[in-house]
DNA sequence: GCAGTATAGTTCTAGTGTGAACTATACTGA
DNA sequence: TCAGTATAGTTCACACTAGAACTATACTGC
């Protein structure tokens, strides 16, 4: 995503990205230190304080594909972090939820990552930041409602 | 990254991701139309109109690291739309650059994409973009900072 | 009740993504 | 000049990614 060159959208895009991906470094090296990686870290951060959840409800809120929650589940299952079990009312659903040792986990790892975090956040102004999430919530409504556009007029 | 609750932080990071993955979705779901992945879109468009580069400049300029940029090139090079060539002054490097075909394909592909994507930042105010930029830009560089910091802290 | 349709999860394929180990080549300084 | 070190790319192991096809279950209207 190059060729900025003097296209203002495209300086937004390749900022957005590369934002996103300095993001992604910190916080990957931090949570690779806890022997998770950031989908895992994800899924028990989301569990965390919860009865547990759906394998669907868990796709939205970490925005992990169900495709791809399937295996993340299976591997922290290996771990013995989290179980799934069988539901009564809906038996094509799943409810995933923490074990005791993952509930562990997460009382170790998740405010110790939010520490980690804090540390550049604090290097920034609170208003600025509040400013940031109003302007990253209307890009983001023009990138979903031209998506659905799209996909319409694709039939 | 749920949670979100009431640390200003975590709502930063939640539309941060939100947004990002909604532009994906909307870059990858035109980019798909013209078979080809995101990541060889991104290696098309930043060796259009250019004489070819190194691996490792079309690694810092699209964001892919160089263990993936092999395969991606390797698929890029069966598809006939860009070629390897060595180097005679630096012979551990190689030469990246579009075939005809390539330049030919990157003519039709690229300005559609951007014309694609246009569609969405014209429901926005260019003040606000820009504005935009900045914030991401601030918020970048405490990210790039902190994890410099860190990964001094840890020898 | 029963066909038609929608939904929850799993499985599959192909392509990315990371870091680390490795090879080959280049540089640097006694 | 030669040891030590740095760099460019490739390769590897492993995990994640999307979408599509598939299975099992639930819902809906007639």
């Amino acid at each position: 995503m190059s060729h900025a060159k003097k296209e203002p959208s495209l300086s937004v895009i390749r900022e957005l990205a590369r934002t996103f991906q300095a993001f992604e470094q910190l916080s990957a090296f931090h949570i690779r230190q806890m022997d998770l990686t950031p989908p895992q870290f994800d899924v028990v951060a989301t569990l965390g304080n919860t009865p547990g959840m759906s394998c669907k409800e868990l796709s939205e809120k970490t925005l992990i594909t169900k495709g791809t929650l399937t295996g993340v589940i299976d591997r922290l299952i290996e771990k013995g972090v989290v179980s799934r079990c069988a539901q009564e009312q809906d038996r094509r659903s799943v409810m995933v939820a923490l074990t005791p040792q993952g509930e562990a986990l997460f009382q170790q790892v998740f405010p110790a990552h939010i520490a980690y975090m804090k540390t550049a956040f604090d290097l920034l102004e609170p208003a600025d930041m509040e400013e940031l999430c109003c302007q990253l919530a209307r890009l983001r409504a023009a990138f979903n409602q031209v998506l659905e556009q799209k996909k319409h007029e694709i039939e």
